[in-house]
DNA sequence: GCGCACATACCAACTGGTTGGTACGTTCGA
DNA sequence: TCGAACGTACCAACCAGTTGGTATGTGCGC
């Protein structure tokens, strides 16, 4: 028999995935333990039950998120390829297919976060550097296979060109914000994929 | 004779500049009025006095920092090359060589804003991207000029790797703000200038 | 060149609503 | 019966914005 506290998720997940939509929206700071509340359907002695302050939360959201985002990845296509080169180029596709629907729920939370907190909250900014960076570093082996067989790579490495991609698809984040849509964001990844099918095309 | 209000700088003009340093710091949301007066040493009625709203004062801050970074960038030195191609490139080496020093400095005020403010105020996301947009624009000539010198341009648009460029920007100041320093930002733009090298070289 | 009407630029104190966080009570499964 | 998982009621600090005032000009009739 299934019990009631296995049927409702717990308030913890619920907090974390109405954080996952709402900061994405508003913002960390904008975003307050009330609209959490809210949002999950759950009281403030739920939220500090869970969570000892506010900042608690951002730390465990940016944890949740690198989980729920690498749970996408790892069972996305593009590692299907054979060639190293193809599964860079399809992981581009992949990003860019992203890119519909509204705005907050294709931007990238630990982005925003970072944006306004690392001043004032470094230790959320070093969860959001321990995302993005941990999702760049799943890059690099597909990368680094593509430079052995193409015979690119002068003057860069695999892990600053994984970075660069996290950049484009950061600043294409900020340039879709501003003009209210994806489609700017969806140019700015198509000169990506251009840019790393010219490195793989050099030496070859 | 010098009178009194020459000497000491209007608060207008002081509460503007406080912004630019204040916001980019903590954000706009967590940036109270409270803070921006006391940075620029008015008080809060001198504040209402000049600006409406604490959003008014957001969007005129995006419009003076328009007007303070095209100033900077009217009087660099990358618009000296005869060839247009290399006004580009010099321009991203500008870029590049401003990322020093603390990261309040060297980051974006509308970038940074747009961010938090695009669904809650839509006003001020749009003075970023009319910011963003704009300064994009001033690129678009020499871009267009080296595309017709080259023969690069299969497939994009002078506009769109002038954004794409902006973009690369914006998502280097992020990876910035995670990591704590400029480092990695140069990295990546250092990928930016790679990439318009082999624009341009393609057709030479 | 004097005095009045008016405008601009600012200041200090206050307000009503909001915010992150706390204190304490209740439910419920083991 | 004990403790984890909540819910309710509350608080002190803080926040954007207001109020009511002062200081310093400035235009202008006379």
């Amino acid at each position: 028999m299934v019990s009631q506290t296995d049927l409702q998720r717990d308030a913890r997940a619920k907090l974390l995935d109405a954080a996952l939509h709402e900061i994405r929206l508003r913002g960390y700071t904008a975003t307050t333990v009330d609209d959490l509340c809210r949002a999950a359907g759950v009281t403030k002695g739920a939220f500090f039950h869970h969570f000892k302050s506010k900042q608690d939360l951002a730390i465990a959201a940016a944890e949740h998120w690198s989980e729920t985002t690498s749970a996408v990845f790892a069972a996305a296509p593009y590692h299907a390829h054979d060639d190293p080169r193809d599964r860079v180029l399809a992981y581009i596709d992949f990003r860019a297919a992203l890119l519909d629907g509204d705005i907050a729920d294709f931007t990238c939370l630990v982005g925003t976060m970072a944006q306004e907190t690392y001043h004032t909250h470094p230790a959320i900014a070093a969860a959001c550097d321990a995302s993005i960076s941990g999702h760049a570093r799943t890059l690099e082996a597909d990368i680094a296979a593509a430079m052995e067989r193409t015979g690119a790579g002068d003057g860069w490495t695999a892990r600053s060109l994984a970075l660069h991609t996290q950049a484009v698809l950061q600043g294409a984040f900020i340039l879709a914000k501003c003009q209210g849509g994806p489609e700017v964001a969806r140019d700015v990844v198509a000169h990506l994929k251009r840019y790393v099918r010219l490195l793989f095309d050099k030496g070859a």
